[in-house]
DNA sequence: CTAGGGTTAG
């Protein structure tokens, strides 16, 4: 029996017969269901069988199915490999990136290379975009000096070095908290790359990432010394930072100035001052403020709703979260996924984790649940107990929306300790295979934990495994994030 | 994927 009859059987795919250019049934080409496909052919042969089942391949649907490849590293790349090989296909720039980025993700750098010359081979990059990403991923990897290197040899690339991939890595920087070092390559090279509004924007937001707001002030003042006008952008970065740095009154004080000073305050700048002083338990003000936008004639945006949301399940109670959040739904706003894990999250924390699980179907009319969704779900279901739930959650993960992340492993693998039965440390293991597979690095203490258990409960041939694969991935970095 | 607001536990 062909995979696809097969498939076919089982999962009720829709097929065409008689398509124009072959005589077999081809699936339509529907990244979910072929997805899911590649997910469950686990050798080459199948795998290529899978790739050829499909016509026509699409750059679209390619990007697609990679997305949803995203926490299967592996398997994605196995598959852009594949696909490249179809005749009537070829790989776009944006796959390439795509591709790129996943490499990177499970530190394969020499996969991510080769992709990088064959991309220059075929002339479609590598791009500043390419650059941006590869940039990313070395800083996240803690390789901040690597990022400023590659971004030192763009040209040998054929690509330009230009104001924005400056900006790109003083962001980069910046967002890993290394605001110092980016302030270090902005002075040496504003000249030549011509710093603009966005790089001192950067730079001051970098210091604010570190709570550093006298810094952040000064990099204010220079600009300015130097002829660049701030923006409201600039300061809305000022105005966060205060509040992220627990600096209330000062924070205040500022939003005061802005006023006074009639600059255009926006949606941007009242949910900064709606949140800021939510989280410090001043909800009253919090409302006020919301109320004084409307009056302004500033209308609220999804994410003011969702920051006041998160104030009042924070801070308030989840009752009175739903209020709002009803009130939003009734002036038409169309709740996102942001604003449903906040409700999630916060019904969860109230121990009301079946109404949470009512809220991620319900947010499947809107928008598609994310990985945060099933994790906080997951997490807190194991918290009360729950195990089996959590786990009939997790396997709906394979095939949904998206698959499970580090987090999700480690939540998991985690509660297999609690009810100190021996079948749960099978599934430990199980787990664990499964995630290295995904191109995941545990930690030591995970494995040493899934050992030790496997011992105890008398499963020395699985922890021998188990073992094995440790070694196989034991020169890696230990903290794998993101 | 050149800048600012809303998701992460103890």
């Amino acid at each position: 029996m062909s995979l696809l009859t097969r498939a076919s059987k089982v999962n009720n795919l829709k097929t065409l017969q008689n398509p124009p250019s072959s005589n077999s049934p081809f699936l339509l080409p529907d990244p979910v269901t072929i997805t899911n496909l590649l997910l469950k052919s686990n050798n080459p042969e199948s795998l290529a069988q899978c790739i050829n089942t499909v016509s026509p391949w699409t750059p679209g649907l390619v990007q697609a199915i990679l997305k949803r490849l995203w926490n299967h590293g592996p398997k994605a790349l196995q598959f852009f490999k594949l696909v490249e090989d179809h005749p009537s296909y070829s790989h776009s720039a944006i796959a390439f990136d795509h591709a790129i980025d996943i490499a990177a993700r499970i530190r394969d750098y020499k996969a991510m290379w080769t992709l990088v010359c064959k991309m220059r081979s075929m002339r479609l990059g590598p791009s500043p975009k390419t650059f941006a990403i590869m940039m990313e991923r070395y800083v996240s990897a803690g390789k901040a000096d690597k990022a400023v290197k590659i971004f030192m040899s763009m040209h040998e690339y054929g690509c330009q070095q230009d104001l924005y991939s400056f900006n790109a890595l003083l962001d980069v920087l910046c967002k890993s908290k290394r605001a110092e070092m980016a302030y270090g390559q902005f002075k040496v090279f504003r000249g030549r790359f011509r710093a603009d509004v966005v790089s001192y924007n950067i730079i001051a937001n970098g210091f604010c990432l570190k709570k550093q707001t006298p810094r952040a002030l000064e990099v204010m003042k220079e600009m300015i010394e130097r002829g660049v006008e701030p923006t409201l952008t600039t300061y809305n970065i000022l105005l966060k930072g205060y509040f992220r740095a627990g600096q209330i009154n000062e924070g205040w004080e500022f939003f005061l100035q802005m006023k006074k000073r009639k600059l255009e305050i926006d949606v941007v700048t009242y949910t900064t001052v709606i949140h800021g002083f939510g989280v410090t338990g001043e909800v009253e003000k919090s409302r006020k403020v919301f109320d004084e936008m409307i009056g302004a004639g500033v209308l609220p945006s999804v994410a003011t709703y969702t920051a006041l949301i998160q104030v009042l399940c924070k801070k308030d109670c989840v009752e009175n979260a739903i209020i709002v959040f009803e009130d939003m739904l009734m002036k038409g706003y169309v709740p996102n996924a942001t604003t449903y894990n906040v409700i999630i999250r916060g019904l969860c924390h109230a121990e009301k984790i079946d109404m949470a699980i009512e809220y991620m179907d319900k947010m499947k009319d809107d928008c598609e649940p994310t990985i945060q969704t099933f994790n906080v779900v997951i997490r807190y279901c194991c918290e009360d107990g729950k195990i089996e739930k959590a786990l009939e959650i997790f396997d709906k993960m394979n095939g949904g929306s998206c698959l499970p992340n580090l987090d999700t492993y480690n939540i998991l693998i985690g509660s297999m300790f609690v009810r100190k039965k021996s079948d749960d440390l099978l599934v430990a293991g199980k787990l664990l295979i499964e995630m290295v597979g995904r191109g995941f690095v545990p930690r030591r203490l995970t494995f040493n934990r899934v050992l030790n258990g496997l011992m105890l409960t008398g499963n020395q041939g699985f922890a021998q495994e188990i073992l094995r694969l440790q070694s196989t991935c034991g020169s890696l970095p230990r903290h794998f994030r993101l």
